[in-house]
RNA sequence: UGGGCUAUAACUCAGUUGGUUAGAGUGUCACAUUGACAUUGUGGAAGUCGGCAGUUCGAGUCUGCCUAGCCCAACCA
């Protein structure tokens, strides 16, 4: 293909094209980036998306801020670096594979760990290439040769470091804590797992008899089989009712024991009976109040939500099973005083999706405070990372203040086994709470530190639990860098440039890399945190699995190419931060947004198209810059508005505002570029070759368009990038410049302002030049005049300049408007029978040879007069009002001023032809 | 219950530090189309800016209250 090719295609086909340059970019690893490289640093690393399956549209999203950002900034000629990669799930992914082999009929156990942990490996192959595989197809560029995984071995090594060296600084402790049981999943989950779901529950009121049988306590609960395990009652000590009662015992029912009554400030005396139950095994609130009055724990339940030993009677029935029965066994008992319909929240597992039981275990913690203080630090002294927009800030200061100590193992076998060793051979070859251990980088490592304090004659046995996802993903900014090794890269790009992510994870993952970096590296691992919305469906509704609203954005890419897919969501996205729904037609799988996109590209292919054929042959380079001597007005215009662009555009990507740049890039193109200058510029294209006209407005042409594709590339890189390589036959003529440097659009450095060229009074010279062609064309529509027949039109204005103004753009008012024969004049001779309009003051008239309807003419000369003199009343209201004239700034009261003269000079035109009519 | 966000044309949304005559795209209606583009062009119609009050010479914009929707947190037994 060459740039005389006029057989181009009259529709742009992206399908192609993207597949191309994709692999164009690919194999000339065009991203790739190079730390010893000149250029101040720029790096974003990719929120690892978790390997469940594939991408959703907020991946899409996501990714095209992400790219629209890096290829923005790798053109301004910063050192560039896009770090994707992908995230284990350790809870998400062990679901899924338990999934698939309940549905061979086998357990976890069945198959044993390492068996286990092929099939997830096998999951983690076939998801992690499909969702690699979606990112390349949006065409994002991202530096392939880094790619990393939270469980490959460089990040498996930080992991592990990071875990030892916590623990030997005495913030990682194993203790006996209440955590979140998950029975579905057999493990611990953190708060930000559970999901508070509401549900139509029941208040039951029971009576526990005092143990000197002077009468009897009532009190209330949700979950009636945690009675069992409780070993105290708790009444508020200030509540006059139950003050007496403080220090007496009750009998528990059923079980027997003897439980005190206690007094607790945390007790509120208008709920209920004033009186609470106190299970501490059970409850994270009750488990407070245990430690405060040293009431005993009883666990009564297994780890599969089944009731235990300590559960007398009701052993091993299931907690739900068990609730009746205790239900009943207490009615039996005379104990059962009513029942209560009570609608509450109940926490459930966000993905066993079941509810979620407070349970007493011996898990791994990370001491927060120490962690969090030194982001809040961070964060208060330096606004170190800076959010945008600046509200996320309050809420992630919030949740560092109230954080609470970190639950960081999970029962389950994808993820990080924990680096510890039990010394088994102290405790009968099994793990016990008591068990010794020991935390070590490794088993060669362990098992000399165990020998050091145990002896030579040991068994060791790694802990079978795995680290919480978070904690590998907490390390991501730097372990991704090759930390704890000092490389290059870490050098370089860290910390990185901008977080790009969803509020969603501020608490579960942003809160987490600012702590585990400012401890590890001693400083915030990115300067900006940008947040952005979520993607909602067609109703504005949340996309999610379970719902099964999700549009798939393989499909959008499939029907309107990916440029088509980025473009529309990120014009969508304007204050940052905000939701953006996504029209969609789900029956015709349809949507009218990203087809407005994907005309806006072959727009910009056909205005090419039409560019390039009149180039006859040559590229811009050759064609050369035109010579500011030789310009005429328009060239002057669309260079003016081409920089008003440049420095509008880059402005807006500067503070985030990605949206706003791309709908100021769709203007220019679409009415600047192609409604207006090619139509101005299009009869000196017909004119000879010797005419320097003509070579002007070709070289203006080129490199506009050039300038264009460039500004533009960030937003559509596969259609600009097709584009520029026909435009400028870079790639054909010199596969690599001087320099070496592959010949590509996205390596070319971007537009830069030129102030001298902006020329904001050419610029609204040309708007009247606009409106005045607006008239005209608006005249002959309401005239039922052919589009293509010649008329005659009278411009008359008292306005010298607009005189001049119209006189130098004379031949442009008769191409666009076309216009036989133009009279500029100042006087105001009858022209006879007309249709007249008005524009500021100039008024547009043109003379009928056909009958003319006085009538429809008049209406609509009456209704503009009314509109006009409603303008005048206000504008004279205000400027007679004492009040405005001395107290509103000056520039006002003279752009008031103005606006009035204007309005009567208007309205005196205006009934001048209606006088006529008469 | 607390906090946040949102409310502007039929739909999706713009609207800068208050400056008075509120914009765009989609849709809709009319007309057009043989020298880039029907994935097009030109023109038209369409809005008491959620409600009430206040500040101000002036409020879509600032303040308060109210209403509706969404999100987050706590929701206590």
């Amino acid at each position: 293909m060459t740039a005389t090719d006029t057989n181009l295609s009259t529709k742009y086909d992206p399908k192609q094209t993207e597949a191309k340059w994709q692999k164009y970019w690919a194999d000339k690893e065009v991203f790739k980036a190079d730390p010893s490289a000149e250029g101040e640093p720029y790096c974003i690393v990719i929120p690892p998306p978790n390997v469940t399956g594939s991408l959703h549209m907020g991946h899409a999203f996501e990714s095209a801020l992400i790219d629209t950002l890096i290829r923005y900034h790798r053109m301004i000629g910063r050192n560039t670096l896009w770090l994707p990669g992908t995230d284990h799930a350790s809870i998400a992914v062990s679901t899924i594979v338990d999934k698939q082999i309940k549905a061979e009929g086998k357990s976890r156990e069945d198959l044993g760990r390492e068996e286990y942990l092929k099939k997830a490996w096998a999951w983690k192959e076939e998801s992690g290439t499909t969702i690699i595989n979606q990112l390349k197809s949006l065409g994002v560029s991202a530096d392939w040769t880094r790619e990393r995984f939270t469980m490959d071995e460089g990040l498996s090594e930080a992991v592990k470091t990071a875990f030892v060296k916590l623990y030997e600084e005495g913030l990682i402790y194993r203790g006996n804590y209440l955590v979140n049981w998950c029975p579905a999943s057999l493990s611990a989950v953190s708060d930000l797992e559970a999901e508070n779901q509401e549900v139509d529950g029941h208040l039951w009121h029971f009576r526990y008899p005092l143990t000197d049988g002077s009468g009897y306590m009532e009190v209330a609960t949700t979950r009636p089989e945690t009675m069992l395990g409780d070993t105290g009652d708790a009444v508020n000590p200030n509540d006059e009712r139950y003050k007496d009662y403080i220090g007496k015992t009750l009998t528990l029912p059923i079980v027997g024991r003897e439980i005190p009554i206690i007094g607790d400030e945390f007790v509120e005396m208008e709920f209920g009976t004033g009186c609470v139950k106190v299970t501490p095994a059970h409850d994270p609130n009750d488990f407070e109040m245990g430690k405060r009055h040293n009431l005993p724990m009883i666990n009564i339940m297994n780890k599969d939500g089944s009731l235990n030993e300590n559960a007398g009677d009701f052993q091993g029935q299931d907690r739900f099973i068990a609730r009746k029965n205790v239900v009943k066994k207490l009615d039996e008992l005379g104990n059962l005083v009513k029942i209560e319909d009570y609608r509450h929240s109940v926490p459930y597992s966000d993905r066993g999706k079941v509810p979620i039981e407070p349970l007493l275990s011996t898990q791994w913690f990370v001491k927060i405070d120490p962690l969090s203080q030194k982001a809040l630090g961070c964060l208060d002294n330096d606004n170190s990372p800076n959010y945008v927009p600046d509200r996320w800030k309050k809420v992630y200061r919030d949740w560092l203040i109230k954080l609470k100590d970190w639950c960081i193992s999970r029962q389950l076998w994808w993820g990080h086994q924990i680096p510890a060793w039990y010394v088994v051979s102290e405790t009968n070859n099994e793990i016990q709470d008591n068990t010794p251990f020991v935390v070590a980088f490794d088993e060669a490592e362990a098992e000399n530190k165990a020998k050091e304090k145990y002896g030579n004659d040991i068994k060791l046995e790694q802990d079978p639990d795995v680290l919480d996802t978070w904690f590998s993903s907490g390390l991501w900014p730097f372990s991704t860098m090759g930390w704890p090794n000092e490389t290059a890269d870490l050098a370089k790009y860290y910390p990185n440039s901008t977080l790009v992510t969803g509020f969603d994870i501020i608490f579960f993952w942003v809160a987490r890399m600012t702590m585990m970096a400012g401890h590890f590296t001693d400083k915030m691992p990115f300067d900006d945190v940008y947040i952005h919305g979520l993607v909602l469906d067609e109703k504005g509704q949340k996309m999610s699995k379970s719902k099964g609203n999700g549009i798939d954005p393989l499909l959008m890419i499939d029907k309107y190419g990916a440029d088509a897919l980025r473009y529309t969501l990120i014009t969508k996205v304007v204050g940052a931060g905000q939701n953006i729904s996504f029209d969609y037609d789900r029956k015709k799988k349809e949507s009218p947004s990203v087809e407005a996109s994907r005309n806006f590209a072959n727009k910009l292919w056909n205005a090419s198209r039409f560019v390039m054929m009149n180039l006859k042959g040559k590229t811009p380079q050759e064609l050369g810059q035109p010579d500011k001597a030789n310009l005429e007005s328009c060239d002057k215009w669309i260079l003016s508005r081409f920089y008003q662009t440049v420095k509008q555009t880059r402005s807006n990507i500067e503070k985030y505002g990605l949206g706003e740049a791309a709908k100021g890039l769709y203007e220019f193109i679409w009415n600047d570029f192609c409604d207006w200058y090619i139509e101005l510029v299009k009869t000196r294209l017909w004119e000879d070759e010797g005419s320097t006209s003509r070579l002007v407005a070709q070289q203006t042409l080129g490199y506009v368009l050039n300038g264009i594709l460039k500004l533009l590339h960030p937003f559509m890189p596969h259609i600009t990038e097709e584009i520029w390589q026909t435009l400028t036959q870079a790639a054909l003529l010199n596969p690599t410049n001087s320099e070496g440097t592959v010949q590509t659009l996205a390596l070319q450095p971007y537009p830069e302002v030129a102030e001298d060229l902006i020329n904001s009074e050419l610029e609204q010279s040309f708007s009247l030049l606009f409106n005045v062609i607006g008239t005209i064309r608006n005249l002959r529509a309401e005239s039922v005049i052919k589009p293509g027949e010649k008329i005659k039109v009278i411009l008359q204005t008292d306005s010298e300049k607009e005189i001049k103004l119209l006189q130098s753009t004379e031949s442009y008012i008769k191409d666009i408007g076309k216009v036989g024969e133009l009279i500029i004049t100042d006087s105001l001779e009858d022209p006879g029978q007309v249709t007249a309009g008005v524009t500021g003051t100039v008024q547009v008239l043109i003379p009928l040879t056909g009958l003319v309807d006085v009538d429809a003419l008049k209406a609509k000369l009456q209704k503009k007069l009314d509109k006009v003199e409603k303008d005048i009343k206000s504008l004279s209201g205000r400027l007679n009002n004492p009040g405005f004239v001395n107290k509103a700034p000056e520039n006002v009261i003279a752009g008031a001023k103005n606006d009035l003269a204007e309005a009567q000079k208007q309205a005196e035109i205006i009934k001048e032809r209606l006088d006529r009519l008469k």
